[in-house]
Order: C-alpha cells, then sequence, then structure tokens
RNA sequence: GGUUCCGUGGCCGAGUGGCUAGGCUGAGCUCUGCAAAAGCUCCUACAGCGGUUCGAAUCCGCUCGGAACCUCCA
C-alpha cells in the first residue's frame, strides 16, 4: 500500500475555499504548477516563503509515493509594471539601469536565484521553463484565443476581451470577485487607451524598435503578455487539465484569474483542479514587498546586515522559521520570532545528528506505552502533512519525538526497550520527515578536518585532565573553547561531545 | 468604496464543537565534580458583547482593532 493511499492528501483549494480531498487526475502521476519569480532583481524573503512552501508539498507529495512533474517557471519576458499597458517593462528597466543587456539582467538573477535556492534548500523543480524559451507556444495560444474569439487586435497588441468571454464563460470565480462592479466602476477610459474595457488584459504587447527584447508574430514586433507564459507553458509540460497550481496570495488577482480565463478561452475548459495559494510575510503586520521598502534579502540575514537584525542567521533557521507557520498564514518576521526558531531548530537539528549516529543493539523489556507512542507519533507526522501540508503541526510530532530520541540518547532509556521494528521506523520516519519532506538538514557548522582534528586532541586532553581529577584545568579548557563558541559537552559516560556556535 | 482574511497565554504560532498543540522566554527539580546539553514539572490563553448548543477559541450576529487584493509584487 502506497503511502498516498494510507495517509489521503487533502489540500485547501482557493477554488472552493475548502479543504477538499486530493485526487490527482492519472495517479499516482501529479503535475505541479508553480509561479517562479520575475529575474529582473534579487528575491527577498517573502519570495522565498512562497518558493519553500512548494517546494514542500513537491517533496511530500514525492516522499509518499506520487509521481510529481514539478513544473516552476522564470519569468524573464514580458512583465510590465502595470497590466494596462503603458506600463514599463521591468526587465528592460533594470537592464537600462545597469547598463546591461535584457539578457544578461536575466542570466544574473536568475544565477543568483538558483544559488538561494541551493543556500535554503530548496530543490530544483522538474522543469524550468522560460518565457523567452516559449515564445512560439505563446503565440500560438493567442492564435486559438483570437480564433475563439474571445480577444481583439488593436495596433499589434492582442488584448484579452473579458466581457466577450463572460457571455460564455465566468470570470472572477478564483478571486470571488464581481466583475459586473468593476466593469461599471471603471467605465471611463483614456482617449489613447487601447482596451475595450479596463478589465481587459494584454496578450501580446506590441513594442517599440527601441525595445532589444521583441520578437516577431502575426501582429508584429512584441512580446507576450505576462499571463500568458504561465498558462502556455503550464499546459505545454503538464497538459491542457493538471492538478496543482500554486503560488502567491497576491497573484490571485489577476494573474491567476487571467490564467484561468486564457486556458478556457483556448482550450473550452479550466487548467487546474486544484489551486493553492500561499500567504504573505509580514514585517511589523505589512507585507513585505520590495515597493513598501522592507523586504530583507537573504545575503543581509546571513550576514547580519539590516538595520532591522540584531544578528546574523543561519538558512535553516530561516527555513525552520517558515515552516513552523501553515502556508496559508500570514507570518510576521522578527528578531524575536527568528531568535526562537532558531534555537528550536537547534534542537531538532542535534536529535537529527544524534538518531544517525544511533544504532539498534540488543532488546531489553519492552516498553510497551513507549513503543505505541512511537508508533503513533511517527504516524502522525504523515497525518498532519495529509493535512492540507501542515509543516507547524508535523514540526509539533518531530519535537515530541526529538525529546524520545535525546532519552535514548542520554541513556534516560535504553533504546532496546522498544523492538528493532520500532526504533527503525522511529529512526526512518524522523530523518524522512526532517531531510527528505521538511529539506531540513544539519547546519554545517563545521566542515573543516583541520578545525574537528584540533579539537578532538582538546577534548582528548580534557578527559585525561578529568580522569585525574585536575578540574581547574579541565574547566579551563571548556571555558576557553566556550569564549570562542564551542561548547563542550560531557556525557554519562566519560565521553565528550561538541557544538560549535558562532 | 468593493472583495476577502485575521485578532490565541510574556513572545512566536497550530488548532474548525467536547480531548494539555508545539517552539522560545521565565521558575523549579533530576542527572553532572561543576557546567552545558538533556529529561521532568509549573506559568493553561483564545479581542469585546450577545446568540445557537448539553457543551464553542472553533458555528451565527454585532462592535472594536489589524491586514491583503481591487495598480507591479511570492
Amino acid at each position: 500500500m502506497n503511502l498516498f493511499e494510507q495517509y489521503p492528501v487533502s489540500i485547501t483549494n482557493s477554488l472552493s475555499g475548502s479543504k477538499e480531498l486530493f485526487t490527482p487526475i492519472n495517479p499516482p502521476f501529479v503535475g505541479l504548477y508553480s509561479c517562479g519569480p520575475t529575474v529582473y532583481n534579487e528575491v527577498h524573503l517573502g519570495n522565498l516563503r512562497t518558493f519553500t512552501a512548494f517546494d514542500v508539498v513537491f517533496r511530500y507529495l514525492t516522499h509518499i509515493g506520487y509521481k510529481v512533474r514539478y513544473v516552476r517557471n522564470i519569468t524573464d519576458a514580458g512583465h510590465l509594471t502595470n497590466d494596462a499597458g503603458e506600463g514599463v517593462d521591468r526587465i528592460e528597466e533594470r537592464a537600462k539601469l545597469e547598463r546591461l543587456e535584457p539578457m544578461e539582467v536575466v542570466q544574473k538573477y536568475t544565477y543568483g536565484f538558483h544559488e538561494v535556492c541551493r543556500i535554503f534548500n530548496i530543490l530544483p523543480p522538474s522543469v524550468e521553463p522560460t518565457a523567452t524559451g516559449h515564445i512560439v507556444e505563446q503565440i500560438e495560444m493567442v492564435k486559438k484565443i483570437l480564433e475563439n474569439g474571445f480577444a481583439y487586435e488593436k495596433n499589434g497588441s492582442v488584448y484579452f476581451d473579458v466581457r466577450k468571454f463572460m457571455e460564455k464563460h465566468k470570470y472572477g470565480e478564483l478571486s470571488g470577485r464581481n466583475i459586473d462592479d468593476l466593469l461599471e466602476g471603471t467605465r471611463e477610459l483614456d482617449a489613447q487607451e487601447e482596451k475595450k474595457n479596463s478589465v481587459d488584459f494584454a496578450i501580446w504587447k506590441a513594442v517599440t524598435p527601441s525595445h532589444i527584447q521583441r520578437w516577431p508574430s502575426p501582429w508584429g514586433d512584441g512580446i507576450p503578455g505576462w499571463h500568458l507564459e504561465c498558462s502556455a507553458m503550464g499546459t505545454k509540460y503538464l497538459g491542457k487539465e493538471f492538478d496543482i497550481h500554486g503560488g502567491g496570495m497576491d497573484l490571485k488577482f489577476p494573474h491567476h484569474e487571467c490564467e484561468i480565463a486564457q486556458s478556457v478561452g483556448a482550450y473550452g475548459h479550466a487548467p487546474v483542479r486544484y489551486w493553492m495559494h500561499s500567504n504573505m510575510l509580514t514585517v511589523n503586520g505589512e507585507k513585505m514587498s520590495k515597493s513598501k521598502g522592507n523586504s530583507f534579502l537573504p545575503r543581509e540575514l546571513f550576514a547580519g546586515e539590516h538595520p532591522l537584525l540584531d544578528k546574523a542567521y543561519s538558512p535553516m533557521s530561516v527555513r525552520f522559521f517558515m515552516l513552523q507557520s501553515h502556508y496559508s498564514s500570514t507570518l510576521d518576521f522578527s528578531n524575536e520570532a527568528l531568535g526562537a526558531a532558531e534555537k528550536g531548530y537547534r534542537k531538532l537539528s542535534a536529535a537529527l545528528a544524534s538518531i544517525k549516529d544511533m544504532v539498534y543493539p540488543t532488546a531489553a523489556v519492552i516498553n510497551q506505552e513507549l513503543k505505541d507512542e512511537i508508533i503513533r507519533l511517527t504516524a502522525d507526522c504523515y497525518r498532519t502533512m495529509s493535512d492540507d501540508f501542515n509543516t507547524a503541526k508535523t514540526l509539533a510530532v518531530l519535537f515530541e519525538m526529538a525529546s524520545r530520541i535525546n532519552d535514548f540518547k542520554s541513556g534516560n532509556t535504553p533504546i532496546g526497550s522498544v523492538d528493532a521494528l520500532t526504533f527503525e521506523k522511529l529512526k526512518a520516519t524522523f530523518i524522512g520527515m526532517m531531510e527528505d519532506v521538511l529539506g531540513l538538514v544539519e547546519d554545517k557548522t563545521t566542515n573543516n578536518d583541520l578545525l574537528e582534528g584540533t579539537i578532538n586532541v582538546l577534548i582528548e586532553l580534557r578527559k585525561k585532565v578529568r580522569a585525574d581529577r585536575n578540574y581547574a584545568l579541565s574547566d579551563k579548557i571548556r571555558d576557553d573553547l566556550q569564549a570562542i563558541g564551542v561548547q563542550l559537552k560531557d556525557g554519562k559516560g566519560g565521553e565528550i561531545s561538541y557544538t560549535i556556535e558562532l
């Protein structure tokens, strides 16, 4: 029996607003799409929260046996600063600012994004398509929409005709928007406006020859509309209908609403079964965003170089911090919260290191109560993750497991008081949940053989003087090491371990 | 103005009708030569006011407060 059959997944579907049992179109295959970054500048921590959320979705679905094809795009063309069409092209704008070619901008920030993902242990998706690599597909889609009568051309641009679309289909279902009100409220279009209605949106946008990023099309040189790329690439790699589409809450309208309309306009049916939206990272209760100027960059975090940060925080502490709340809730970013997360994460990380080294000895007297508890905890991990990817609850379970692991480590409880099967289940589940599902690997504070060797020399020395009951000297060794960030810990059997805290 | 969401103990943050979430902080105890780590115990809250119910943080209404989207943002 597959894990996904044993622990059926439920997902809060933005379309219905309620939690639904997840049934893939073609099990065990799952098509997952999430909106990636527009690579016109550095990603900040708010962006990262969303990527982390869907990274965990990808990891968990894979972990429980689904064959997931995860598509996350790179937007490297067509993203204007507003929909109306008079907006500035983000990438062109940045290129002018940095005196680079647009593709240099794209390259620079794409690499930067990948580097940040690596640092935060966000897995690469199965396919990472770019808008510039799929101009042909996007043009084909525009053609289809035009053929079906849901778009019109004006001065070399093509706009999606929302009002026409609404004669046959619904628009605004995802975001719960009443478009009649929108149409009413914004009737006044200025004379320059090419759109028939303000709710119409560009699916192909004409640009002037001075625009470096531009492609030929049946309607003249231009760029694809921003909303279109996700529809075109999602369709190409996942099909005309696929299972899950995710993204940040702020993309729900208009971006995702437009995606739905385009796909329906082109193929006659809705593209996605389950829509998932991750909530915003906030600072003092307000959304973290570039335009508000309250965003934090990953490198500022690691260096502790930000006016609002007391110190540096490790990538895994931050990942843990994000996973401690549910993806659908806002999460407030602060020094206090981050500091608490760092300590909590260290505790789990230490338990992870401990259990990795543990081997089952011979069975002793079996403690049935403990055995039952451990079995329950291992199942709880899956139950909570299958319950709409509740990482916060799962971490709570992992903390309970960590306490049992520490009992084993300290010798409070002999490992043999549970049977070998139970112990192996605890070990596999804890490691699997931490590393594979949540992506919380051990913080690599030490990967230096020389340092490790040197500390071990001092540890051996301290063991000797302790055996000689020369506590003055043994304390000095410990205190001096602690002063530079190396904490020695005396075990019960006389063994000494250490942790490095910078 | 329209649409939607939220308000949980010192702090962060789960929780969708009945069972102590969890983490951090603080206090105490155990272990330890002393520490550290670890284990255990304690501090038991749901913005306010009404209502439904045998029973509500959880459902409904109102009030107050905060936020997001409606213009680019994950």
